[in-house]
DNA sequence: CTGGACTTC
DNA sequence: GAAGTCCAG
């Protein structure tokens, strides 16, 4: 074999490995959890995960995320919201910390500084204060995104708030949010963690032996509208980000449920 | 509830 | 950096 013909079969070698390394290495923390059958802990039913278009599905204990490392946050985080998990705990805010999971690193809390921009949580303490541990969970940097604070605490907040009475009304609903995270998006930090311009919510209930679905795409602003003029079908939202809410349903049930946009069945108060 | 910023050690 | 205090939507 000539010289040149053993370099060409390393660098193969190389470039096969890494891909191999990128596809499945997990880190050892991680891949323990996942083997004891933790994972989800208790909170998020895996069956109602979506698909990932990043290929960094991540699964915390109480909720899991794909984290998307050209816009430096979590395009989805998933979670089941029970009864149960309502509570009034007051807990003190801790420190934002870097997920260690994300192995291409996750943004750091530094790039908000300053910003302007909120650090708005995606999994919302406020639905995981049931413990010290889950609530403390979501202040880490692969749950949030940047958000202007009047639509954080303004519109953004109402939804979250909806989102708890209908956990409260039907006992569980599976909850998907995030940003749409699209090309060209502005940005904040030294890492760049892209500002989106839409959030989204993806809600399932699964109880009483029916599935329902209901979808919020709500624009990057302050609003005063009722939440409702917000509803849009699955399907538009799948079309946006490229993300398969819920594949685990039956084809043509998950089919029918999500081109649905009406929200019949949902409680407005 | 959703958050930030400032002072002090 | 951590803790306390004060602030706004």
């Amino acid at each position: 074999m000539k010289r040149k013909q053993v370099y060409t079969l390393l660098v193969i070698l190389c470039a096969v490995g890494f891909y191999l390394f990128e596809t499945y290495y997990q880190p050892p923390a991680v891949k323990e959890a996942q083997e004891e059958g933790e994972v989800p802990k208790e909170t998020t039913n895996s069956f109602f995960l979506p698909s990932s278009t990043t290929g960094q599905v991540i699964h915390h204990n109480y909720f899991s995320l794909s984290y998307s490392e050209p816009h430096e946050q979590a395009e989805w985080v998933a979670y089941e919201l029970k009864k149960k998990h309502l509570s009034n705990n007051n807990f003190k805010r801790p420190y934002f910390e870097v997920d260690q999971a994300v192995r291409t690193k996750a943004a750091h809390w530094r790039n908000y500084k300053n910003s302007g921009y909120d650090r708005g949580h995606l999994c919302p303490a406020g639905d995981r204060s049931f413990s010290r541990e889950a609530f403390e969970e979501t202040f880490i940097t692969s749950n949030i995104s940047p958000q202007m604070h009047d639509f954080n605490s303004g519109i953004w907040n109402r939804l979250e708030q909806k989102v708890r009475y209908w956990a409260q009304r039907y006992d569980g609903v599976y909850v998907v949010t995030g940003g749409i995270l699209e090309d060209r998006l502005h940005s904040i930090g030294e890492e760049e963690v892209s500002i989106p311009k839409y959030f989204y919510k993806v809600l399932l209930d699964n109880s009483g032996g029916r599935t329902k679905m209901i979808a919020f795409l709500l624009p990057h602003a302050a609003s005063d509208r009722p939440l409702y003029e917000f509803v849009v079908s699955v399907d538009s939202i799948e079309k946006r980000t490229g993300i398969d809410f819920f594949p685990q349903l039956e084809d043509g049930k998950e089919a029918r449920l999500e081109a649905k946009s009406d929200y019949k069945e949902w409680s407005f108060q």
